[in-house]
DNA sequence: CTGTTAGCGCCTTCAC
DNA sequence: GTGAAGGCGCTAACAG
């Protein structure tokens, strides 16, 4: 494969002046450059960015690290990230930790190995490997959806992290369902310990109480964020002796998962129960039940983490923030509701 | 940040040794082996893969190169390819190329130009620019999805391929739908030039000639491979005098655009037009129509991309070769049938 | 068994 | 306006 010094034989100059017309970092004659650009033309020369970075320091890739990429909601974050990357000329390495903390801390290492310069993840549920990992190597990273709790007070915290709002949404699905005449409303939420899970179970409770319905921990129920414990946990609540009339589900897999129980159990939605769900789906106006749905801003959330990560870099004194990203409501019919209209 | 000399220093032991000891390339004594490795815990030191791979010539990663992420179909190869590829010790480098020629040709030489040592690419409808660069840089590449024609005549084809056959399952299709007495039978073909769009096209007919049905061009439109085009597409073969009875739609995109203008006519499937597509849906058995579908092995073709190019980057003499995986046929209710049942 | 040394391809002072 | 030379962090002969 050619390198600058054969271009640079080839045009009859120094390397340092292939470099610099390369680059454009410092002025050259327009007869040497123009000789300088035939050579790396005919040639087909091609720059060797890995070198280029071992004397810069500098890679110019970061580092995605979220799970379950089948996942549309995070397909869509990787949409909004890989756009932003290379529109601030950036690369992107992708690596999927699948959940799976010692998993996590692998792939990260892996990413920084490769020197990005920083890197975009979706903490597992025992981020302690990673937190670890990323201090002590002061790796640049910003959080995606799942926030990780208060920074240690051995120094200033080192994360900035980006998610949806989704209390105030939740609580919207809840009031909603109420305002139909539902009082036993039941929520499949995700993994317990989960920022993301503790923030809906909150919505829930004060719509809930926005409502003067009682909250009842049996129909308070825990999928593990994915839609085979949806399953599971649906399909118990779907045997108590006194199911509820209206479910609410915490993310997109536990809504499939819900939906899967509910056919296994032959209740229709919206029919025989209610279904409001968080995580809105891009065909849900094709197909029935047509989902009443929160629509998170994924590929905003995705975007913006690649600028809070550059933001980092470029500044890594700044201060730590984290950022929360309205949701939208999409009202359809699977709530019950007969037409569509705007939320009450 | 620690480097290698740092450690070395740190041991008492020189870089060589270091390593040494890092790689396992060569016995060194169980006293000295510990010396290191405790230096290296002590320091947090990361091996810098840059500067390894500067010497090595080898990276140990991958390009992907595929459009629309945010295409199921896509996002499941996707999977196979990370899977695979961390399988076998790669990392993967991913861009979009946007379906556009130009822009293709930039993220090749982007993924180039970080020396990933194969790519994986989903070609454009216009991959010229695309071949021209990968044969001039003699990169190794796999292609996905869409063939591209015959190697020119100047020498040996330099690319792989692996897709999925698809001229039979639209046959099926086809025959599916006239053995329950269809008579004008639609397709919403995809962008004119693809290979899959000619082979869907041949499936098409052959279904037609194999069912005593004439080929009518008028109800076979081209619906550009995404979902505008075939929402459009769609709509101009509902207005037809003597519109279709029953649709097939040659990928997962056009499948949701053909809805959405389905829907805009207020026409049920399978009520009032029956639909068969190609491409499944993860989804598709919980939501009504339920939709018959061919399913494509999309992971599998993602893992099959990954070890053909490793093959290749193994021994890079080995002829090319194309591969292509079998479909299955996934019967539901959208083609009007009332109850699962075998394909007949 | 371990150390010394010469690059890998490039950028960047510092001279000219 | 251009060139020479050192060094980024690491591996791989080649010595010892």
């Amino acid at each position: 494969m050619a390198t600058m010094a054969d271009v640079a034989r080839s045009a009859g100059v120094s390397v340092a002046t292939v470099s610099h017309v390369l680059n454009g970092t410092r002025p050259v004659l327009p007869h040497t450059r123009q000789a300088v650009l035939d050579a790396v033309e005919q040639l087909g020369y091609t720059p060797n960015t890995l070198a280029r970075s071992l004397v810069t320091a500098r890679t110019r890739s970061i580092g995605l690290a979220v799970s379950a990429i089948s996942n549309p909601y995070f397909t869509e974050i990787l949409q909004g990230v890989e756009a932003a990357a290379l529109e601030h000329g950036y690369s992107l390495l992708i690596a999927d930790p699948h959940d799976d903390p010692a998993h996590e801390r692998t792939v990260v290492q892996l990413l920084h190995e490769r020197r990005v310069e920083g890197m975009i993840v979706a903490p597992s549920p025992e981020p302690g490997g990673l937190l670890a990992y990323l201090r002590r190597h002061r790796v640049p990273a910003v959080f995606l959806d799942r926030l990780v709790g208060p920074p240690a007070d051995d120094g200033p915290p080192l994360f900035d992290q980006v998610c949806a709002e989704s209390t105030e949404p939740i609580t919207g699905l809840v009031t909603h369902l109420a305002g139909l005449g539902h009082r036993r409303i039941g929520l499949v939420a995700g993994l317990p310990g989960l920022s993301t899970t503790t923030e809906r179970i909150t919505g829930y409770r004060l719509g809930l109480a926005a409502s003067g319905l009682p909250f009842d921990e049996r129909i308070l129920v825990h999928g593990d964020s994915e839609a085979a414990g949806a399953e599971r946990a649906t399909g118990e609540l779907l045997r108590l002796g006194s199911r509820p009339t209206a479910l609410i589900t915490a993310n997109n897999a536990m809504t499939i998962g819900a939906l899967r129980a509910l056919q296994a159990h032959g209740l229709s939605v919206p029919g025989d129960i209610a279904l409001c769900c968080f995580d809105d789906f891009a065909w849900a106006d094709l197909f029935s039940p047509r989902l009443t749905a929160v629509s998170q801003p994924s590929r905003d959330i995705g975007a913006r983490a690649v600028r809070m990560l550059l933001d980092r870099l470029a500044d890594p004194g700044r201060p730590t923030r984290t950022e929360r990203l309205p949701c939208s409501f999409v009202h359809r019919t699977s709530c019950g509701c007969p037409e569509e209209r705007n939320p009450s």
